[in-house]
DNA sequence: ACAAATGGTAAGTTTTTACTTACGGTAAGT
DNA sequence: ACTTACCGTAAGTAAAAACTTACCATTTGT
């Protein structure tokens, strides 16, 4: 849950694109793995990955297994990213001074 | 300069403390890799990826290079993350609206 | 009870990526 | 002019990560 592990996360894109199509709203491994170039259990690792990183959650519907994505998943990714601008910022002032 | 060029960039650990060693301010290439696990060459290449996807500027200074953060370069991140939210929060309204 | 559907896991392979060493090139100092 | 400092690039290696096939477990339906 960390932003490191959601950054190493995202930086696959086979990952990426498994995690923009379930924005589109929660499906089955098999329904995201359609029209993947690559296989279903390639697919149901990339799951795997994806829900360690706290990106998504799943439950178990039948024989079939729905994922969804978290919506707080990006919340630390979104944290490193305003801390970030802060701190350059802050940075980039101290710099001018200097001159 | 797209926001999946700046994950797959961030997605990796040394790229990632590279980049944020620099939100301290400029700094040359020796200076970054001193203190660093691996070579002055290997984060010389980390360098050249995270001016690719425009993370980062360079300026010659003398015998040295110096780097440092491109204000700008997080720009799609956010823009995607923002987007992220609003169609994620849209499918999940239309989902509510179906039960 | 049996068959079909769905998906996680293991093992192994392939591909990608990060890293190192070696080299050359440029700028500053003596 | 020569030496020193600093850095990018090339080539090759090592390590990591993604992918596939095969298999097993669970659930649903007949």
């Amino acid at each position: 849950m960390s932003y490191r592990e959601v950054l190493d996360c995202l930086g696959d894109p086979t990952r990426r694109r498994v995690f923009e199509k379930l924005r589109a709203g929660p499906a089955s491994v098999g329904t995201l793995a359609r029209g993947m170039p690559v296989s279903r259990p390639a697919v149901s690792q990339h799951l795997q990955i994806l829900k360690a990183a706290g990106l998504v959650l799943d439950r178990a519907e039948g024989t079939r297994r729905v994922y969804y994505v978290d919506p707080a998943g990006l919340g630390p990714l979104r944290a490193w990213l305003d801390q970030f601008w802060e701190r350059a910022l802050a940075a980039f002032k101290s710099e001018a001074e200097d001159s």
